[in-house]
DNA sequence: TATTTGATTCTT
DNA sequence: AGAATCAAATAT
């Protein structure tokens, strides 16, 4: 369906990867919806990796349970969960079968507007658990995109995740990545200082 | 069955 | 700092 050849569904093997890897790779690719006929895309700003049983953040880290069941699936699937009762959050499954693992999409950008949180965003694009399972890599209800969008050396931050303090020294792993940019620090608040970067 | 917790967000 | 709000995990 996609005829554009710089608009690059992400297959399988994409996801079948190292995760960490496949989390830094998804910076500045797409995160693609389609509702009722529409299309949403949003360029991807930041990102989480969660990592096999060991990792105490991960939510497989307590065994397999049906929740957590689609993490020990195939890649390229979506692990969509409910939390604090009212917000929905976004994963891919990544790896091989039988070793839980997925990447938390953080942050997007959509129509140059900066989408922060991995709730919100999951509200702007109407994802819920009715989309727990889903097939990321058919280019049918959502999706990923290459869009042949090259990023630059240091455009890349690398910081520690959010939210799971209760991981030990699982909390300090390097394992979150958000795209830098100019054009994303806060509208009208910071002006760019002198010229081309 | 009861209690605690959580990969968050919004308000005070 | 605390509320909202509920499913999953843990304790009983």
């Amino acid at each position: 369906m996609i005829s554009n050849p710089k608009r690059q569904i992400l297959p399988r093997i994409y996801f079948n990867r190292p995760t960490v890897q496949v989390a830094r790779s998804l910076i500045g690719k797409y995160l693609v919806r389609a509702i009722d006929g529409r299309i949403l895309a949003g360029k991807i700003i930041e990102v989480e990796a969660y990592v096999g049983l060991e990792d105490k953040a991960c939510h497989a880290s307590k065994g397999r349970t049906q929740r957590t069941d689609v993490m020990f699936g195939p890649g390229g699937v979506a692990y969509v969960y409910l939390i604090y009762g009212m917000y929905h959050c976004l994963n891919v499954v990544t790896e091989r079968e039988k070793f839980p693992a997925a990447v938390l999409i953080r942050a997007v950008e959509i129509n140059g507007e900066l989408i922060d949180g991995p709730g919100r965003l999951c509200r702007a694009m109407q994802i819920d658990r009715g989309l727990n399972r889903a097939d990321l890599t058919t280019g049918e209800l959502i999706w990923f995109e290459d869009r042949g969008e090259l990023l630059k050396r240091g455009d890349v931050g690398i910081h520690p995740r959010i939210g799971i303090d209760y991981a030990g020294e699982w909390a300090q792993k390097l394992w979150r990545f958000r795209l830098r940019t100019m054009a994303l620090t806060r509208a009208g608040h910071r002006k760019k200082q002198g010229g081309a970067g």
